[in-house]
DNA sequence: ACCCAGGGTGACG
DNA sequence: CGTCACCATGGG
């Protein structure tokens, strides 16, 4: 992996198994927009990161940030956890026959590092909802009390503070979309505004974190392991959604319905980064629809 | 019309 | 400890 800031851009050569599209689009993080590509460019995206307004590219061989001070490198390289030998990661799940199916689909996927803050309200937005629409909701969010930014040409508009969260009404937060979870939003973001430090739990362990973000209200397990995971550097989180349900009841128990604690000690001996691992497992049920049927049953069975 | 989506809460055993 | 109705909203 080779960075360099040139022309105020930051830009990542060298840098293998980092598929932008994928990692931008898979519903970890909520904020990437797609935007026009310039030639030579696979794919291109606007985004938030840090409080700072970007363009961010993918070309045959290389990564590019856009704008980047030479001070700022820093920044980008931890956000899209550059640091990281994900070679390792995919031998892991490689070398594991049950895992290994879920790897040809979604090579190049990374875990990003997201502010803690922003990845509490958007997950507590995800709650029972879809990846479209909570970056739907996500998005009139910023609209409606985050900062104006520009990046190249785009206007895009920073996550929002606690204390302009908190200072919402429970009416405006339904008049955007979020629904029943309205008041979890505000709770949480008052909570925050007050001072409670959300950084502290990057560095405690994971169990006595976990507990501590399930006193939020409208942050359960799942919810909580989101946090952990893409927010505070808790690579072994284990976040179990329905696909996540679905993929672990398909290759780890014979599609014999598994209980949430036989999964997450399944996750357990996947090692420290299960997390990762889990990012891997979600992207491959989700591109090929595990679980569902598209025409007609092809099950093998009698029919 | 019904079912689903990166589920959580509160009530009740 | 487990189960279960209910919760807003939009798309298939």
């Amino acid at each position: 992996m080779i960075c360099e800031v040139k022309q105020g851009s930051l830009v990542v050569r060298e840098l293998s198994r980092f598929d932008l599209a994928k990692c931008a689009t898979c519903g970890q993080a909520f904020r990437w927009a797609e935007c026009e590509r310039k030639p030579g460019e696979l794919c291109a995206f606007t985004c938030v990161i840090r409080g700072r307004a970007v363009r961010a590219s993918q070309t045959e061989d290389a990564l590019i940030v856009y704008p980047c001070a030479e001070d700022e490198a820093h920044k980008y390289i931890d956000y899209f956890d550059l640091e990281r030998d994900y070679g390792m990661i995919e031998q892991l799940i490689a070398a594991d026959p049950r895992l290994a199916v879920c790897l040809p689909g979604a090579e190049g996927i990374r875990v990003f590092n997201q502010e803690p803050f922003e990845a509490l309200i958007s997950f507590i937005i995800s709650a029972n909802n879809n990846i479209k629409r909570i970056s739907g909701i996500v998005e009139r969010l910023c609209r409606l009390a985050g900062k104006a930014l520009e990046a190249g040409g785009h206007e895009l508009y920073a996550f929002p503070s606690p204390q302009a969260i908190a200072a919402l009404s429970e009416r405006q937060l339904k008049e955007i979309g979020a629904g029943y979870r309205a008041p979890y939003i505000l709770h949480s973001a008052q909570r925050i505004a007050e001072g409670y430090d959300l950084e502290a739990l990057r560095d405690m362990p994971l169990e006595a974190a976990r507990k501590e973000l399930l006193s939020f209200k409208g942050v359960g397990p799942k919810v909580a392991d989101c946090i952990l995971l893409f927010s505070l550097g808790h690579t072994d989180a284990f976040p179990i959604d329905v696909w996540i349900d679905r993929a672990m009841n398909e290759l780890f128990f014979g599609s014999v319905p598994a209980k949430k604690s036989e999964m997450k000690q399944a996750a357990a001996g996947m090692g420290r980064y299960s997390g990762i691992i889990q990012q891997y497992i979600f992207y491959h049920a989700r591109a090929v629809q595990l679980g569902k049927a598209p025409h007609a049953a092809q099950d093998g069975s009698a029919g």
